[in-house]
DNA sequence: TTTCCATTTTATAAATATTATAATCTAATA
DNA sequence: TATTAGATTATAATATTTATAAAATGGAAA
């Protein structure tokens, strides 16, 4: 059995196409998609795709840990396959998200927490990219 | 003149008996509201305010530096009327946002960010805040 | 392999969140 | 006080997300 079924198999969820669809377009993506390009990704192949669909398999993916979901973009959610602990670099010109691998330990004093019981972090660095500062030099 | 009128009139913007009226809720407002809380304060003394205007006054704001707008919240947008550099818990059960008034200096190696140019951070603190944790002991 | 059923998908509607538009109104200026 | 640029309101449109129920189907059991 290849490899990938196996391991979404793991999952003990029901694997349907169109949910193999999804999982297959999220594998390795790094763009942090949001619902509309999964659906308009999808669609493409299967036509009869519905946004309900990709609500129900991404809340599904997301309470077994598959993908993240990502609170960086103001307007819509956006989603993460990537599940290693790491961080995300903002582009405030052109809003895309990169990939920020390193983990930092940041020690927060017990009297800034007043009973807070930490569980971990996330950073959102905010910035210009490199496309973007290539382009208006003003 | 009241200190506060002056201050707001340094932005060089209209002051509108609404904007005033959002502007007096936001100042000093820890809660991190979202537009719906916002109207719905508001609107109890200026029943005629519509959602439009909240929208429009939260932008122009934004604009001019008075307020942050927040991605924390994946389901809404929120607004933070605190302005110095801080960073936020977050509640993994109730959803609250509380302040934290730290300064981190994380430095992140130049061969990470290719080409990105760093202008600040923001750190989301996740985990449990002291009321939650006082409920369910299981 | 065939049957069965719990779960999933689809279609649709509803709810919620946000933006756009245009007519009306008003704060600030002279 | 008159003028006007800019703001508010009402409303519609769009976008995003959730809810619901009927139809379809993946996977287990026979
Ligand atoms: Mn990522
Ligand atoms: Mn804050
Ligand atoms: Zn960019
Ligand atoms: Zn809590």
């Amino acid at each position: 059995m290849e490899n990938r079924i196996k391991k979404y198999k793991s999952l003990k969820i029901k694997l349907t196409p169109q949910r193999l669809a999804i999982l297959n377009y999220l594998e390795g993506n790094k763009m942090h998609p949001s619902v509309e390009q999964i659906f308009k990704y999808v669609s493409r192949r299967f036509p009869s795709m519905s946004y309900a669909t990709v609500y129900n398999v991404l809340n599904t993916l997301v309470k077994h840990n598959v993908v993240k979901e990502i609170s960086i973009d103001p307007d819509k959610k956006r989603f993460d396959p990537y599940m290693s602990t790491h961080h995300h670099l903002v582009c405030i010109k052109c809003r895309k998200i990169i990939d920020l691998d390193m983990d930092f330990s940041i020690g927060v004093p017990e009297d800034k927490l007043a009973g807070f019981t930490m569980m971990g972090n996330h950073i959102e660095f905010y910035g210009v990219c490199a496309q973007c500062r290539g382009k208006d030099k003003d």
